[in-house]
DNA sequence: AATGGTAAAACTGTATACATTTTTGACTAT
DNA sequence: ATAGTCAAAAATGTATACAGTTTTACCATT
């Protein structure tokens, strides 16, 4: 079957191999050969090289020293580790905002995701989750972008494809956890302060503010790992974390 | 003619088209095809468009819709905004140092690596100035190791290889300036300072004075570009500065 | 002179071949 | 059984061929 878009199969490779490593198809540490890949995902392996040499760049595979590709493995420290990396991050990109000042369109703009958001909390569904999601992580690239820095923007974005790193790692499969469902609500009050903070531009507050905001995720991670191995199952890229 | 060590045509390739950007080969925006850059560097396409695959995550070239590939221009917006970034990431490494501790070995090193500096300290010439250069390098990925973050690390490292943004950027060629070898002092009591925050487990002190120690590199990009343009003609990457 | 169209040239995306290196696994000696 | 050796199998690194697409350059038209 040949795709309309024929052109991307480095896409394609990349897309597809993330998901597997991320949906637990290896175990961490595990070695995959290129011809095995290659075969599985039905390319050649030149699109295939590419697309590990992205993934490498984003922490899912790493070389060997022979050149074969090994599925990466991570610590609960490294997780952490990479939360606080974001929360820094989107903490200067708040600062920034806050300090260089946001455009009236910007603004309104994240009023609206904000607005949206109010609207969702409380109600359940996959769909709403699903939306919720989605608005979230708006917001969050809102905060890169409302900063104007190119580079801070480019680096956000990044931390955030760090398995277990983006801002809503914990929340996929938690949707109806009482536990869960009320960080969403502390999460939301973080969101409106944020905003409030970068409009006012109250820089120092906005930047706490952000930083303290993705310790959410921390704390996430620390009642998903404290509670039932079944609420673990669908977490996408936990299957790496290893002890 | 056969290489002895025959493999790493791939990192021939990142090594010398990086050092050809840098070095101002091409002017910022110029199109680079695969064939010609081949043939310039004497090897295939494979190995070169593994290499620049790298390069784009580098920042130094990106990619056309259509796949060509385009060296990238910056602004001194661009490179203050990946300064900031350094600082703040360096920051997070010291606070987190700080808050953690650190080993007893790595204190040490670090003492030797700051005395080393101190000695340097009002000598001129070349070979100092290089010896400069090299131990500043290790003060800085030290900083990043004393934290003991592996992202953090490898988050540091990657805004370090940013065109302008690394610790040296604006030495190499200004070591006969007497502002420059000013700012070289005082950069040495920041060092100082910041090993001692951190020996001394003052976090919030360590992660301030982290921050404030990168803006000197943005302060002495401010001196080369407000003085004569021959002070710019031998600093690496300045080429792709636009505007 | 400026614009638009078209064919040739050049380039990128992908597959594949092949040399070299690494891994595997069986076999031998201790 | 354990360790060591060595040949076969498999994997990686690189070059190259080729199809499809983009760019270039030339020519005709306005």
């Amino acid at each position: 079957m040949k795709d309309s878009r024929s052109t991307n199969l480095s896409l394609k490779a990349l897309t597809e191999t993330r998901s597997l490593i991320l949906g637990g198809a290896f175990t961490p540490g595990e070695r995959v050969s290129e011809p095995f890949l290659a075969q599985r995902l039905e390319i050649s392996r030149t699109p295939l090289r590419e697309a590990l040499a992205t993934l490498a760049q984003e922490g899912l595979v790493e070389r060997q020293a022979s050149g074969r590709w090994q599925v990466c493995s991570y610590s609960i420290q490294d997780i952490t580790d990479a939360i606080e990396v974001r929360g820094t991050l989107e903490g200067l990109a708040a600062r920034t905002a806050a300090e260089r000042g946001v455009s009236q369109s910007m603004l309104i703009t994240c009023r609206q995701t904000l607005t949206r958001l109010d609207a969702l909390m409380g109600l359940s569904g996959p769909d709403n989750f699903e939306l919720y999601v989605h608005l979230n992580a708006e917001f969050h690239s809102w905060m890169a972008a409302a900063s104007g820095s190119q580079i801070l923007i480019r680096e956000v974005d990044r931390v955030c494809r760090m398995p277990l790193a983006s801002p809503s790692s914990f929340l996929t499969g938690q949707e109806d956890s009482a536990i869960f469902r009320k960080s969403l609500l502390i999460a939301q009050h973080h969101h409106w302060a944020i905003f409030e903070a970068v409009e006012a531009r109250e820089a120092s507050r906005a930047e706490a503010l952000a930083r303290e905001h993705a310790r959410l995720a921390r704390q996430n991670l620390n009642l998903l790992m404290a509670g039932d191995p079944p609420a673990r199952a669908n977490v996408p890229g936990l299957s790496l974390v290893k002890s």
